[in-house]
RNA sequence: GUCCCCAUCGUCUAGAGGCCUAGGACACCGCCCUUUCACGGCGGCGACCGGGGUUCGAAUCCCCGUGGGGACGCCA
């Protein structure tokens, strides 16, 4: 028996201005993770407070993306551009006691100041020209600053990193309400962890730098700061923080070169994570052995390489349902009718350990589902000769007399016909897989009648042996 | 520039002072298996950023340097 933990409450809180994003994806799995692991919960929460950028396309996106990788969240969504009361009551108190006041300056001023401090060498940072102020300036709309404490530390054991400590000094009024408002972040994540009673915020190390002063944020409104974990974040293979420029940073692009969700999920875990010398882990494994605590610090790359070998596992080992679910929509997504072909069932049983990818799988499949109207150049020069006829005119025989179309009896019709003509496997073997495929590759040749099935496999057998002959007239 | 953080094979990582001649996985290179492509089996290549300490003993602890990342917005 587990010893009982204290449930964790964990929220992922992206800003819908894109695409679930990957590194979003492992922070999102890790509190999934921490909080399953002890019964506690799961929030989502959308950060939406900049309306500029916010979109509703981009929440959909997110959610699509988290569904398809089963991120499942036990509340919300919330979104915090329906609480905008509540922010503004918060406001409100902070004023009142003193703990933030209105400033007027103007963006030149600001910028001015900006300027002056990079020029002397110093961190940028307002410098508390409004805090005092008792003149009401006209026509200028003002901003809402923190007051952040001037002396001392501020001190925090974060769950990854270890303890953190800034000097106050550092920090300075940050601005808690725009112009129009609306909260900016560094304040709406305080107040919605704060209602959401969250205990444990797990976020990019990105924030770390944030952590300070929303701490002070905590203390102003009288409240005691939940736990932070820093994990950190994901570069891309150059070393470089992920972005665009990377190609594939969203979740549901991965979908599309063919991965499946157990596979990047297991991947995703393993990337900054690990428990000894395990690589791979089922979604129970990962409930189980998870402790936030085991999260490296050190920001790890992205490894194409490794997700498909792990995708190639899935692919012949996990979930078959998913495995399958997947097949079918990358099969209507290259404009082939699943219901047109072999069993998908057998169909992954013999294409999954070939491949890395869904996208190659049925690519390489395609000939079991659909007609190809030319052989490949190179396979049909080498192997649709004329030495090949009769052995496939034998073997058309067989099969059209064959009674039995499984991989056993057909394995047993080539290898009789070869015996019968005195010829090595492969002399028949060879010419009987471009005819079947259009090309060389495939799989085992009893493997590969079998999944094209009776009727196309004896048209295309007779379409080669007319190629030939063809091809043998005009030489 | 200032502040914060980080540092083991190419990559993901194990390692919490002697168990390390530093382990595993991916990738890569050989060989084997073989009717193609794969799978698989066996083997190989390959790392503690540098310098000082502490200690009988350091990949592990401390300091400095170097390198990398992050933050410095009326973005989140």
């Amino acid at each position: 028996m587990t010893p009982a933990a204290t449930p964790i409450r964990t929220r992922f809180a992206p800003s819908p201005t894109g695409f679930l994003h990957i590194g979003g994806a492992r922070t999102a799995l890790f509190c999934l993770l921490a909080a399953r692991a002890t019964q506690g919960a799961f929030v989502l929460r959308i950060e939406d407070t900049d309306r500029e950028r916010s979109t509703e396309a981009s929440v959909q996106a997110i959610l699509d993306g988290m569904a398809w990788l089963g991120l499942d969240y036990d509340e919300g969504p919330f979104y915090q551009s329906r609480r905008l009361e509540r922010y503004q009551a918060v406001i409100e108190q902070l004023l009142q006691a003193g703990h933030a006041y209105r400033c007027y300056c103007s963006r030149e001023r600001l910028d001015g100041l900006r300027a002056a401090a990079m020029a002397a060498g110093e961190k940028p940072r307002y410098d508390g020209h409004c805090r005092d102020r008792t003149d009401i300036p006209q026509g200028i709309v003002p901003v809402i600053r923190f007051r952040n404490p001037d002396e001392g530390t501020v001190v925090f054991e974060d769950r990854v990193r270890g303890r953190i400590e800034i000097a106050n000094a550092e920090l300075d009024d940050l601005v808690i309400a725009r112009g129009d408002g609306t909260p900016t972040y560094n304040f709406a994540v305080v107040v919605d962890d704060l209602d959401m009673q969250i205990n444990l915020v797990i976020r990019g190390d990105d924030h770390i730098n944030n952590t300070p002063r929303q701490i002070n944020l905590y203390r102003a409104l009288g409240a005691e700061p939940p736990e932070f974990a820093h994990v950190p974040m994901i570069l891309g293979d150059d070393g470089q923080r992920l972005s665009k420029r990377h190609g594939a940073v969203g979740v549901m692009a991965w979908r599309e070169m063919g991965y499946l969700p157990d596979a990047l999920v297991n991947y995703l875990a393993r990337l900054g994570w690990s428990h000894g010398d395990q690589e791979v882990f089922s979604r129970r494994e990962l409930v189980d052995l998870f402790r936030i605590e085991d999260v490296n610090r050190k920001a790890s790359r992205f490894d194409t390489e490794k997700l498909k070998w792990l995708n190639q596992h899935y692919l012949r080992e996990g979930d078959r349902d998913q495995a399958l679910g997947e097949l079918v929509w990358h099969l209507q997504r290259a404009g082939l009718d699943p219901s047109n072909g072999p069993d998908l069932a057998d169909l992954l049983n013999v294409q999954a350990e070939r491949f890395d990818t869904v996208v190659e799988l049925i690519e390489q499949s395609r000939p079991f589902f659909a007609d190809f109207s030319v052989y490949d150049a190179t396979a049909a020069k080498k192997h649709l000769r004329p030495v090949a006829d009769e052995p496939l005119r034998a073997l058309l025989t067989r099969l059209q007399a064959l009674p039995d179309w499984s991989p056993e009896s057909l394995q047993v019709a080539v290898q009789e016909t070869a015996d019968a003509l005195g010829i090595g496997f492969g002399k028949i073997g060879m010419p009987l897989r471009v005819a079947l495929m259009g090309h060389g590759q495939s799989p085992g040749i009893d493997h590969t009648l079998w999944l094209v099935g009776r009727e196309r496999a004896l048209a295309r057998i007779e379409t080669a042996l007319e190629w030939i002959a063809e091809r043998a007239a005009n030489a």
